[in-house]
DNA sequence: TATGCTTCAACAAACGTTCGTTGCCGGTTG
DNA sequence: CAACCGGCAACGAACGTTTGTTGAAGCATA
């Protein structure tokens, strides 16, 4: 979704190919293992195998890299939820394909996640308010979920906000344990979940 | 429960009164906002009106100061969730009060907390494992819990670990976006998400 | 030659921690 | 009651290290 440093420009420069992609990874990597302020530019530059200083010719500063990755990984995460829902119709299908897409992107790459409230706090205020405001609307994007099963007779939802907040707080707790050679596969642990969260908001379907 | 410095010890030394508990609950508060690292001993130091050589007097070191607050605060949830549910023979009922528990423990007073995983990776690995068997002590309470209903015939519990951490991950949430003066209080919450957890374990009984 | 990325040294600031010192206290001694 | 002592806590400066960031010099490509 985001293409940085794409084309045909290659191997510029004297040394090692260091390319601004592999930059974020690195740091994002990094982010998630250790937190923020606990990595710092030479551990990223090491990761990437390259010198602190060189980390500017790919960026502005610490910070905005920590900006952009976040900015990223939530609008990824929305674009996702959005893609991954288009076109179903049926409430049920459709809340299934949200839940899956929750669980689905925290598992795939970002392993333990930067996202959220983690690491929002180590940026400025200002700065803070672009990805607050992407969270809403990806807050929202649930929300309509549970509208839409609502509207047609087919869920039940006392308190949206708290349904809401059930369904993210099952997918960020699910970014921390799973690890690749786990017991469970994303899809059983996806199965399980979309099974485990539609049954407080469908009334008595058995 | 941790007594320190009582008796009637009083007033010390020159200056203000800066009492070893006053240091930990600053620096509880600091971390919670700010995140470990986030917070410089100068900021503990000023929140507590004294200077960053002080604090020395009552503690070994920073890392220990953490230490010291992860464990008494996951011993304190466990706590919590035991004497919540002792003598609660009924599955149902006894299942209501642990998650009443969990909610009011995370909600109560460590706020944004410090908790589980964030700030854990923060320890040496050496520190760290003392932690962590208390946290896996924890779930395991919590899926003694759910064993109870599941012999009884009340539950039935799919993925006896997957539950649990759906159960975490929602009292893990509650703690970021509750606020004192928010819409809900404490008890509707707690309400709300004994109803939602139910749900999912009970079959079809309406 | 011109451009773009590298390297490396250096910077000031901030970090956790240590230390010598000073003042206050409770308890012991006269 | 008065004089002293040992210990605790605060103070404030300083420690050595690490932090994010900068800039000059060098090399490779076009």
């Amino acid at each position: 979704m985001v293409a940085v440093n794409s084309g045909p420009h290659r191997r510029r420069g004297r040394g090692r190919v260091t390319s601004a992609e592999a930059v974020r990874a690195a740091a994002l990597r990094l982010f998630a293992e250790r937190g923020y302020h606990a990595t710092s530019m030479r551990d990223i530059a090491a990761a990437v195998g390259t010198h602190a200083g060189s980390l500017y010719n790919h960026m502005e500063s610490k910070e905005d890299l920590l900006l952009g990755l976040l900015r990223e990984s939530i609008s990824d995460r929305l674009a996702a939820l959005r893609d991954a829902t288009k076109g179903v119709d049926d409430p049920v299908q459709r809340f299934r394909a949200a839940v899956d897409a929750i669980l689905r992107h925290r598992l795939a790459e970002h392993r333990e996640i930067v996202v959220g409230q983690s690491e929002l706090r180590a940026l400025q205020p200002g700065r803070r308010d672009a990805v607050v405001a992407l969270r809403d609307e990806y807050e929202e994007a649930i929300g309509r979920i549970l509208d839409h099963g609502v509207e047609r007779g087919v869920f039940r939802v006392s308190d949206r906000k708290l349904t809401i907040y059930a369904l993210i707080g099952v997918g960020q707790q699910v970014g921390r344990w799973y690890r690749p050679d786990g017991r469970l596969g994303i899809e059983q642990i996806s199965r399980f979940y979309q099974d485990f969260l539609l049954a407080p908001i469908t009334p008595a379907v058995s």
